[in-house]
DNA sequence: GTATCAATATCAAACGTTTGCGAAATTTTT
DNA sequence: AAAAATTTCGCAAACGTTTGATATTGATAC
């Protein structure tokens, strides 16, 4: 069975097309009768306006695009729910593609996005970029392109992302109030600038403001890297007894290692992580977090997309402040 | 700057439209050195063909629509990966859309589906679902719809989906070589179907082979509710010894308790979960699960979608079998 | 009775592709 | 050297919609 169509619908009511199509969208020049009839036609025979011929015709997709590393990731889930509830607002669709933090995926999407002539795309850059060119293209042909969470150094873009700096700092303070004697400080691939920008916010503000503190520095690339820190270095003489971890999955080691180890929570040991809150409430007591919120950072991404639409050019660097969320284990 | 067209790469090289076409697919009626000159053009000019303008015209929008409850879930995010390798492979690309387990969110995204033409939809049912009304009516428009996990009755429908039943059975053999005095078996919301037949199945099997074992039936429809089951049913005199969970959210409740209470897994108590794995794997010792893959689903449910596309109406209903990975909690 | 105006509806072009068919141009066959 | 076959390319229609311009009414004004 075949779609129904505005020629079909014409047909029928012995109509013109245009009129057809003027009168689905209630045009001040046709007649009351005629949209009533008209509209009756159409819901009976279930018409459903062809997205590609509209978007053929008006050039103008109403298609967003976001690339993500993985739309697993809680922290890009509640970006994409906070720019998808924006775009229904504003009459947008979303088409939602995963890098994998593969820059060759990220080269396809982009190229998927191109051909589908997305109004405009989100974008997080997977961990090793190559191509910022690509980008620059994107904005020659007027796509604007909104950089999130992990954004290129060029400030010819336009970029939102966490107060990563923040974090750390907001962690450290709270280190520093539980005032233990032995701080463990862990973060993720050194190779990463988040590991190096959450670490030198950290170091620097441990370092003014509780120099005598003893912290200790280490890097764990992955959980199991993380767990198996934590097994050597809790041995040791001198136990640590304050740990502050980096991201979830830092702490998803730790805390095996802490059950493993049966350490208690807060009391021989005090946690503190940088997270979006899933993780850190899946144990007892709860995880105490600096929180960087996905959700937010959506809805900042999306006015500044709409900015870029309308306005034309807007290069600026926003940031989303972080927030302390008292779990039970500092 | 405006899009390069087909148009506009003819006007340069002075050749027809329909050449130019033709000799970007490697059309035979063209000559090589023509050939040549069209791609490098192209090429220099960045040209991307226009969607739009090819599904209008082809009236093929190689799209398949995805359905899902929510893409955070891990069990979905699986299936979301598998149908998203195949269709890179069969040259499909995907629409995926969230109903939030909401009737009027699936309704509205099964409009956006029919608007943008899909080849076929794959469709998660949300949990009360009304309309199969209009998943009739996609078939009668010959958008063949597969859907997966939370399925209709009907069945006239494609479906796949878990062997429910299976895990239940596989978990309550684990349960009996246990061989413990007391067991505690947790189910979701006992309105769900699958929270039925799990719990059916799971009975059926301890009564048939281990009709003396004492179990305790219950349900949670939260985290919250199996943590406050676990922290009061354990404080009575007979401990249960061995816990059921029926999903990841039980599990994620009963291990807050568990470690709460510092019980000892496995020796005080034996845990025993179904689940995709992530979850059972944040705990020490690792969670003994009963896995159910998104992933395998996907791939079933991507060669059913492509047999309906090709070959007409096929109605069966195919299930994933499942498997049990040991982990050291039980 | 003619000019003006408003209301209503139609015409026709355009968006960028694909593709069946036919037309040159070139080569091969006889 | 003419006929036939082959290679290479262009014409034009179609997909379904939107929209500026235009046509057809009938009513109102002078």
């Amino acid at each position: 069975m075949t779609n129904t169509t505005l020629k079909l619908l014409a047909q029928q009511l012995q109509l013109s097309i245009s009129t057809v199509s003027r009168a689905l969208k209630d045009h001040p020049d046709i007649a009351a009768s005629t949209k009533a009839k008209v509209h009756a036609l159409a819901q009976s025979m279930d018409y459903e306006p062809n997205a590609y011929a509209i978007q053929l015709r008006t050039q103008n997709s109403r298609i967003l695009g976001v690339i993500v590393p993985a739309i697993s990731n809680l922290f890009y889930d509640s970006f994409i729910s906070a720019v998808e509830e924006e775009s229904r607002k504003h009459d947008y669709a979303l088409m939602i593609m995963q890098s994998s933090n593969q820059a060759e995926n990220e080269l396809n999407n982009l190229k998927i996005f191109r051909q589908n002539r997305v109004s405009g795309v989100f974008a997080c850059l997977s961990s090793h970029p190559e191509n910022l060119e690509v980008y620059h293209k994107m904005n020659e042909r007027e796509i604007p392109v909104v950089f999130f969470d992990i954004v290129p150094k060029d400030n010819r873009f336009t970029k939102v992302r966490m107060a990563d700096e923040r974090c750390a700092i907001i962690a450290a303070e709270k280190v520093i109030q539980r005032n233990g004697k032995k701080v463990l400080a862990l973060f993720g691939d050194p190779g990463l600038s988040i590991s190096q920008k959450r670490k030198n916010a950290f170091q620097n503000f441990m370092e003014t403001y509780a120099p005598k503190m003893h912290v200790t520095y280490l890097n764990a690339s992955s959980s199991k890297e993380a767990e198996d820190l934590i097994q050597k270095q809790y041995s040791k003489t001198q136990k640590f007894d304050t740990v502050f971890c980096m991201t979830d999955e830092i702490l998803i080691g730790v805390m095996k290692a802490v059950q493993a180890l049966q350490i208690k929570v807060p009391s021989e040991l005090g946690i503190i992580t940088i997270s979006n809150g899933f993780i850190p409430n899946l144990y007892h007591p709860k995880i105490s977090y600096v929180e960087t919120s996905g959700f937010e950072l959506g809805k900042l991404a999306f006015v500044q997309m709409m900015a870029n639409i309308k306005g034309g050019k807007t290069q600026t660097e926003l940031t989303v402040d972080a927030k302390y969320i008292e779990g039970g284990s500092l």
